[in-house]
DNA sequence: TGCATTCATGCACAACGTGCACGTTCGTGG
DNA sequence: CCACGAACGTGCACGTTGTGCATGAATGCA
């Protein structure tokens, strides 16, 4: 399945290589500025071979996003069963908002080119559609098979990360200098306040 | 403003014209299968002439749908102030989904259509998008204007309409015959029950 | 080394989307 | 009533997007 032959290995550093080169060439000029061919010319491919590796220009730009929601998601997976499932997620989210790794970084970045473009939002937003149900079944799993077909792990999942969207939109909406996101800190506090509605109820007189 | 002069009718009659013959066609052949052009001459206009009503074919076809949301948010501002957010939201989904109006019938008809075709999830979840801040301005009137900084309105107007999305996503799901949607006392249950968990509080141990 | 598979690329083509210009129709004030 | 300006429908040209097909090269395997 995952075997490290060197086609791999090539193959998942093009995939990088071309959605580096979006990014870039999106913060630099533009989203709607920038064309297909630039793109291939920049990660240095034929603009057909584009075509092999994404289904067009804004999915290969949302594609660090949809990178750093699969980390939230393997992060998730990882938290102890003694937690809750509301608090499990708020680990991870703060642990992948914290390290300073290129995934992490380029994560935020893309969210951040997202919320300039509103012409991304909806690829964004298909993204995230496609985590819910991966989260969903790792809710189903820690909460037990007691609620396989039952409604709780697809509402808390699509919910969970709904809300997660908002935060993070508040907390990048914070920044005044727009190349620089705002402290953690910041995110934390979001994080919780977010999560203490839910975990309360969400319903108002 | 509002004016009902002969082009604002003639205008909004070519607009509901091309909807429907944009999903009338779509559920007949598929919407990949499906040009601007064959919709055009369904609606018996020219092809540069669409392009002045919607951006694109999947603007057309999910139309309907984000008719039946705008048409959901009126509700939801309609229901007294005595009733609860989700409450109100309650009666306000039930009220549209009910009503053989036409405008509920397309509603319906979209979301399956938008089930079956994942390229149209991009801007189906777009509709949902900017109906969420329509519905959170709403939430912020009716909670009173104390919360208005806060992070509640836009939590719970995301995350409503996210419950939403799930909760009809598995009402269309449970159809025998993909051509008629379930009775609605299935829907109104399935409401109730993801209403329960969002009130009751989300998080589990 | 030989063979099959996979990949990158070029080419052709259909479809999408937009700017521009032109004629027509509608609303409005004289 | 009618003349004029604004909005609209339409055709045309052009750049961009996305795909199917053929071909040669690189790769993995026996």
């Amino acid at each position: 399945m995952g075997m490290t032959g060197r086609r791999e290995r090539r193959k998942l550093a093009t995939r990088t290589a071309v959605r580096e080169a979006a990014l870039r060439l999106a913060l630099r000029h533009g989203v709607e500025n920038v064309t297909v061919e630039q793109i291939a010319a920049e990660a240095d491919i034929a603009l057909r071979t584009f075509f092999n590796y994404f289904p067009g220009k804004e999915e290969a730009l949302v594609a660090a996003a949809a990178a750093g929601a699969e980390a939230l998601i393997a992060e998730f997976r990882a938290r102890p069963a003694t937690e809750s499932v509301l608090g499990a997620l708020r680990e991870a989210v703060l642990a992948v908002a914290d390290r300073g790794d290129a995934t992490g970084r380029d994560y935020v970045r893309a969210l951040q080119l997202v919320r300039r473009s509103p012409s991304l939002v909806p690829h964004q937003l298909a993204v995230l559609a496609a985590q819910e149900r991966a989260l969903a079944e790792a809710v189903a799993e820690r909460v037990g098979p007691g609620t396989a077909g039952g409604i709780y792990p697809a509402l808390c999942a699509a919910t969970a990360l709904t809300a997660l969207r908002v935060v993070m939109d508040r907390w990048l909406e914070r920044a005044t200098d727009p190349e620089q996101p705002p402290p953690v800190d910041v995110l934390r506090e979001d994080v919780d306040q977010a999560i203490a509605v839910l975990a309360g109820g969400l319903d108002r007189p």
